[in-house]
DNA sequence: GACATGCCTTGGCAAATGCCAGAACCGCGA
DNA sequence: TCGCGGTTCTGGCATTTGCCAAGGCATGTC
């Protein structure tokens, strides 16, 4: 794309920013196209370039979000599945992925619709507190970038010495940085070895003061683990399969947001809570929109525990899991 | 679209795909289609109708709106063109259409141009103050239904006897009802006989009443008219001849929401506008966002005067003229 | 001043889409 | 049970779009 003939010959100085013109053209495309309604062809014919090039510029457009093509997201909230687990799961909110998509990981479907709800949701002085998991990752790197300087983003659950890609801290920083927002991490590890060890760090000035902004909380966000077979908890090394066993032989059948339930939502508790770095369950409790995101078949016990335990007000799945978590409640 | 629980009896020959998508299939094809980048084939596939059905669905959720396609206004405003002209032409906003867009009248060009524009600059409890003109019916036509019950659309100028398809009336109205809106029209002629019946009726408590609403106004939307030539002042039977040249001979170029004016931005007066009822010039002029719409050559020099007259501070037009004002403009 | 490098553009083909007219279907009444 | 009006769905074709690999053009380097 050639710069405007005015600017021919001072261009080489590049006092201007050297795509000017090309944004513009991108932005005519896409008017002429969109809203106007012209074919490919005559917008290459007026503009004197080559129909591919219109394609080219199109493309472009969508992606520099000149144009964006949205879901009206309260259409998705009142589709019939949707709304039939709100009510049986006693939800605020519920949305439902449709079967049947790409190819892609479940985790990465349900996490680009996680990302165009949450963007639906946010509020400019949201305070939003962050867990961690695949589906929460995948969410992270599907949202749209925006401009929320009011926005903090805070994490909800202590760091881990194991690097994976879906740590605690990189979830809340991708989040954050997406939405050009502030990002506050917990700079604690997020398993201790004894409960003194615990109640030391609670007591540290600055961890005291991310508890603290953690109450204010507006939004939390979290994934659900089931803990039968194979799990993240275990995988990412964050506990041990002893430490499962424990949990599972208390009856417990999924975590979610730090959190350990049995199917009856009741809270489970071990020694191991004691060395958790996490937020208090009854400030968690207390935050007005607790979106849980997190699908398939092998959580769906799991996630029928974190709604009876109430963890969540607002659930993000897929069609397969809320069919079956619908039969199941009654 | 079937009621999903047709499953009663015609269903049971239908193993193969027993999903029921009720009213969400537009919904659900739109989000495989639009957000995971599906073909129309696979989601065909997947949820066992024929790919014209999916084409159909689509179709359904664009006019329905549960997708939407838009083009970023704050793009629209960055144009090289158009700040130029907002520069040159001293406003606060411009807006330049595309140049050879679709065959379609180039009021209805920028009318659909000044539709899209004016939806996202409108604000929950603005009072609107609408004139009247081809473009501005054209823009009232080509915008999207909206839910703005706290805005007031109020009539700017006198009704008038004859009717013709773009009256004040008629513009207000459409306006308000796409928007939802309040609707306040001003039930009194454009045009009266005499400056004494104008003082009187000025002083009828109803009159009086709307022209202190018109005080409140947060935003304005007005055409430009030129004089030379055939014009809408003398089509829609306003104005007569006699009256146009008496104008012209004191030197206007233009008129614009009520008001005539020179090439330098002098508002010219003639005994007509004693007897021509439209908000008082001191009071429109004190609007804060006042949004002049139109283009076409023939415009050119009336564009320049309301310029230079200060009457609007945000111009829609298209981008021939833009370039011909711009050059003019110094 | 010639050559290498890398982004843009283009022509053309294969795939995907848009659209229409006829088929299938539904509910209703006889 | 059959026929009928109105609606929705589908097969198939013409058009439009998406994409790729080859060719340009301009800049940077020696």
């Amino acid at each position: 794309m050639r710069a405007p003939r005015a600017a021919d010959k001072t261009e080489r100085r590049k006092p201007p920013p050297p795509m000017q013109f090309g944004a513009d053209q991108a932005l005519w495309a896409a008017w002429l196209y969109y809203e106007e309604g012209l074919k490919q062809d005559e917008i290459a014919e007026r503009l004197g370039i080559s129909r591919a090039s219109v394609f080219n510029l199109l493309q472009k457009a969508r992606e520099e979000r000149i144009v964006t093509i949205t879901i009206d997201p309260t259409r998705l909230e009142r589709a019939d599945l949707s709304v039939e687990l709100k009510e049986k799961g006693g939800l605020l909110e519920c949305y439902v992925l449709p079967a049947g998509g790409s190819a892609a990981a479940l985790y990465d479907r349900i996490g680009l619709l996680g990302a165009r709800i949450l963007e639906q949701k946010i509020e400019d002085d949201d305070v939003i507190g962050v867990a961690w998991g695949r589906t929460v990752m995948s969410l992270s790197k599907a949202l749209s970038p925006a401009n929320k300087p009011g926005v903090t983003v805070a994490q909800v659950t202590g760091s881990s010495i194991a690097t994976y890609d879906f740590s605690p801290e990189l979830c809340t920083s991708n989040i954050a940085a997406r939405l050009n927002a502030r990002c506050v991490n917990l700079h604690a590890p997020g398993v201790v070895s004894n409960s003194n060890m615990k109640t030391l760090l609670m007591q540290e000035p600055i961890i005291d003061q991310h508890f603290k902004l953690l109450r204010q909380c507006t939004k939390t966000l979290f994934g659900v683990t089931h803990l039968s077979g194979p799990t993240l908890l275990e995988d990412s090394g964050v506990m041990t399969e002893e430490l499962l066993m424990q949990y599972q032989n208390s009856g417990a059948v999924g975590f979610a947001s730090g959190y350990f339930f049995d199917p009856d939502g009741r809270i489970v508790r071990t020694g191991f809570d004691d060395r958790h770095i996490v937020m208090p369950i009854e400030d968690f409790i207390k935050v007005p929109q607790r979106i849980c995101i997190g699908g398939g078949i092998e959580k769906i016990a799991a996630i029928q525990g974190m709604l009876k335990a109430a963890l969540a007000n607002v659930l993000i799945t897929d069609q397969e899991t809320a069919r079956s978590l619908c039969a199941r409640l009654r």
